[in-house]
DNA sequence: TGTACATCAGTGAACGCGCGTTCACTGATGTAC
DNA sequence: TGTACATCAGTGAACGCGCGTTCACTGATGTAC
């Protein structure tokens, strides 16, 4: 395919390269939709480069993958406390979190599976398994939870009314949301209504649509 | 590894092969979660067979995917409807048959991603990429949709209030479903309340608890 | 009852593929003198 | 200002693997005579 050779980066600056990889491997997971399906030598072929050097960059398939999808995470994360910014109240700002947790899904369905989709340590495309070390990542995800968690208690010191705690709360808004965005996923082609519409529906059946009388 | 060769079946028997290729697909679908890492070469093994002889069978891998997914999804609608059975109204019987949605996924994730995380024409393990047919399977998952709009009408022509009508809510229903049974799937190890309770919690909510007054 | 033979369920060897990973290497860039 | 040299980003060839699929075959089972 691309018979020209790359042009090096200059000495000290080989971690531009890094980029690039992280840069080409999010692209192919987000058409993959699956961190299996993400192999070296595509990402390879993606960036440019031949597959040994991704070795300079990462130690193995796993490690990239890794870093791919914490930057990913990070994304989603800095999307959503962003949307609440221009909030008036804690359950507008509510609100928006969860218009945002739609629309990021909806921007970038791949990469949406590969977060919330995927058990944790991230199995192998090619040929090594059998190493399963029970990684952090859990956690990651987790991340997302606890801030739900927030904006509901927000919501209810600002005298939302309802007779489940936070954590319920974000259980059953976090579930809806899941479900919601997933079906979309899976059975694009169904005549769902829009999503906001049945989030909300459930936002407001719980008693977080509206602060309190003043 | 089976160094034993297998007992052929007897003539006009060649079909109970078949049925254990499926029986070896089936529990190979359940440990990987996942219909692209299903290989031929693996169903092979698990039936104590060699490779060839599934094609006797099936025309190629993806044949023999579809078949167990059908009767996987066979399944699934067959456990929901046999659920409602015991029921002594339609509310008690759309709780039924949440309920076993639930069990069903605990008792069977792997599969139940296959039918509920998998888009539809099902991609490839190994080589063959590039052929993408269409297919009809998304009636396949529709259908248990449809069965759970049904049993919400039921539900409402009882007397059940609700400001929505019954297709709108089985949207609302099966996304909080699918949103808990799958999140649970992803982080098994997060304290999650019983998957019941938050699907009656958005219920009842909903309206659905229970029929109107007589 | 005995034998020749057709059937057909399943085998064994081989193919070409893309994969992750390793190794010794190349050659432009920057630095020391 | 000019030259020798160390650095190090990236290459090219090779490995062994599991995969899907093909092909010609084997040999026990049942049937025809």
């Amino acid at each position: 395919m691309n018979k020209r050779r790359r042009k090096r980066n200059p000495r000290g600056q080989g971690e531009r390269l890094r980029g690039e990889l992280i840069d080409a491997a999010t692209a192919l997971l987000s058409e993959l939709g699956n961190a299996d399906r993400l192999s070296i030598r595509a990402v390879a072929r993606r960036a440019g480069v031949t597959p040994p050097s991704i070795y300079r960059h990462f130690e193995d398939r796993q490690s990239l993958v890794l870093a791919v999808v914490e930057e990913r995470f990070g994304e989603f994360n800095r999307f959503l406390a962003e949307a609440e910014a221009a909030a008036s109240d804690p359950c507008d700002a509510l609100r928006r979190r969860c218009h945002a947790y739609i629309e990021f899904a909806r921007e970038h369905p791949g990469h949406y599976r590969v977060l919330f989709s995927t058990k944790v340590p991230i199995p192998s495309a090619g040929t090594d398994w059998g190493s399963a070390p029970s990684g952090e990542r859990p956690r990651a995800g987790a991340v997302s939870f606890f801030a739900l968690v927030e904006a509901i208690q927000r919501c209810l010191d600002a005298g939302a009314e309802s007779d489940r705690d936070s954590s319920f709360l974000a259980v059953e808004l976090w579930t809806v949301l899941h479900g919601v965005v997933d079906l979309h996923i899976t059975y694009p082609d169904l005549p769902w209504p829009p999503a906001e519409e049945i989030t909300d529906a459930v936002r407001t059946q719980a008693g977080l649509g509206k602060p309190g009388p003043p």
